[in-house]
DNA sequence: CTGAAAGCGCTTACAG
DNA sequence: CTGAAAGCGCTTACAG
């Protein structure tokens, strides 16, 4: 037999299909003899509803913005890139997505743009954040105003956004102090850290993780302050360059921010590819080709296409009052070595 | 403005809805000028369809059926669970979907199994197949038929199976080599090898790239020839046991299969946990365990919850003929060290 | 607190 | 090769 529909609920409770709609979605004015009624129609016929339907009749409309920082950052090119294939892919499920470039490191410039979009008709907005007062208050702000947001890759935990999609980046800095720790061995010497800056709460904790397990877990290895690169480049070259420059005795590098590229030539301009044991973050086309060549000896990574995926996916279920898958919604920490390369 | 609709499209093709049906599903006998009105109309009024309201019209039903081998197996038990939650998860969502258990190691059975799936209505079947002749067969008669079959776990290349949800086990296989090789970092000795089956494919994959990689790159470990537990903890404990008492020169142990809580007991009882370097296979209670006190060094892992969803996902894009996201479906391989465990 | 009727945006026989 | 009409299973004003 076919599946029941609401129809047949209606027959088989003897009421109306407004009525078999209020009790299905809670609207409650409904004496609870009926409601009892109905539920009893439901058990008794199997009742699923059907989701195709629902979203037919209530011609929802999910309007999603995306906040991502721009520049020559791959990762977050990535990321949007990402975010615009999602919007393609799920035009025809009624969601469309605006992304909104914001310049990084600016937590003026990113407070101001999530207030901007006040006027605009909004289900969601998803945000790579800065953990700052203005930004805070700009997402409390958008939150209490009914709209969900989520931050994305760096979490504000003090505010009100409904959920965090990226990993826990303290666990990954605990586990690259793990590889570090087991590849080197016992041996003894200097682990330099690079980070994009330790304002970004992401870098902060990978630092935390990292400096926790290799002090209290391998005593052998001393870290050396941070130095920041500003997830760039050229910065970053030079910032680890001097260092490298500086002690010889440096045996390891945790680069756990971007800037990939300047980390590379740093190393390679002083033949010391082969000799450091470097652990980073993020697969790029240039970080593969670095682990291949065995200049990087590990890379931790985040797929920015379940973290698009799944943004979307939390957004719509919050807007919907639907529940939160929490396996499918984890994202996790990707290690790569030169043999599980996708 | 509203998104664009059938009747806005007919209106400004001048043709019926019919006609727009057609050309919107290729379904051929239109004219080609008529079909050029009406894309040009598409064009310009920058239609996209509503998945919700084709559904709906279609009625489409998707029925699916798992097939899962039965046993202690915790992997494949939590498999079967994680696709019991989806049928209940996606009810609404028109699909319906039937565990089948099969008796683990029977190639026969099987294959009767999945002959015997003929009569019943079906849009699409994943099984955790055997690479055996008939089982093949079985896979390419329902195939021809028009239902598409999916791999699970284990792959069957020869066949016509219209997609493999897994991991890449050679892949798997040559990374638990790499992380033996730096963990254990120029000592000396021999690797045990423990498998469930031989004759289970992703088994002899995961052993490929093994040794491969361990010849290759780290000649000073000796692998000792595979030994089977056949996935179960009482035989793997009993044959890993042996091996343990023969050789007192195993300084590692490549456990591929299932069989988690005979190897943890083999090790334990022999005070060798700390003392082997130990990786092992898929995350369950009880290797999880074994990882946070240190009797695991690494548990690569294949996510249940994932390869349910994604074949569940590929099923229902085979079935409507939609495109397949293969950075979505890829199943990655989870490397666990205690310090990233979710 | 309850119901009758229209409508969401597609697809599907059926007729021509 | 093309079209008019009904229907998929819900939700939504509106009326009472």
């Amino acid at each position: 037999m076919a599946r029941a529909t609401v129809h047949d609920l209606a027959n088989a409770a003897g009421v109306s299909l407004a009525t078999i709609d209020r009790v299905l979605n809670r609207r409650g004015g409904v004496r609870p003899a009926t409601i009892e009624k109905v539920e009893q129609a439901m058990a008794r016929l199997n009742y699923r509803r059907d989701l195709a339907a629902a979203m037919l009749a209530k011609q929802r409309e999910y309007q999603l913005v995306f906040l991502i920082p721009t520049g020559v950052n791959t990762f977050m090119r990535n990321l949007a890139t990402e975010v615009a294939r999602l919007a393609d892919l799920n035009a025809a499920e009624r969601v469309s997505i605006r992304v909104i470039e914001v310049p990084p490191f600016d937590d003026d410039t990113l407070a101001l743009a999530l207030n901007g979009l006040e006027g605009t008709p909004l289900t969601g907005v998803a945000v790579v954040a800065t953990d700052n007062a203005l930004v805070r208050q700009a997402i409390d702000r958008l939150s209490v105003r009914g709209v969900p947001v989520v931050t994305l890759v760096s979490d504000v935990p003090g505010s009100r956004r409904a959920h965090f999609v990226g990993i826990d980046n303290s666990a990954a800095g605990r586990t690259a102090a793990s590889l570090m720790g087991r590849f080197l061995n016992g041996r003894k010497g200097r682990i330099a850290i690079l980070a994009g800056s330790m304002l970004l709460r992401d870098h902060a904790e990978r630092h935390f993780g990292f400096e926790r397990v290799l002090r209290t877990e391998y005593p052998e290895l001393a870290a050396l302050p941070v130095i920041e690169g500003r997830d760039n480049a050229a910065v970053a070259e030079e910032v680890l360059g001097a260092l490298l420059d500086a002690h010889s005795d440096i045996i390891g590098l945790y680069s756990l921010g971007a800037g990939n590229r300047g980390v590379i030539a740093a190393l390679r301009k002083r033949g010391l590819g082969q000799k450091i044991c470097v652990i980073a973050h993020e697969l790029t086309d240039h970080s593969r080709e670095a682990l291949i060549e065995g200049t990087f000896d590990a890379i931790l990574n985040q797929d920015p296409g379940h973290e698009a995926r799944s943004a979307m996916r939390v957004l719509r279920a919050l807007t919907d009052g639907q529940p939160i898958d929490p396996g499918q919604e984890r994202i996790r920490i990707d290690i790569y070595l030169r043999d599980n390369l996708p």
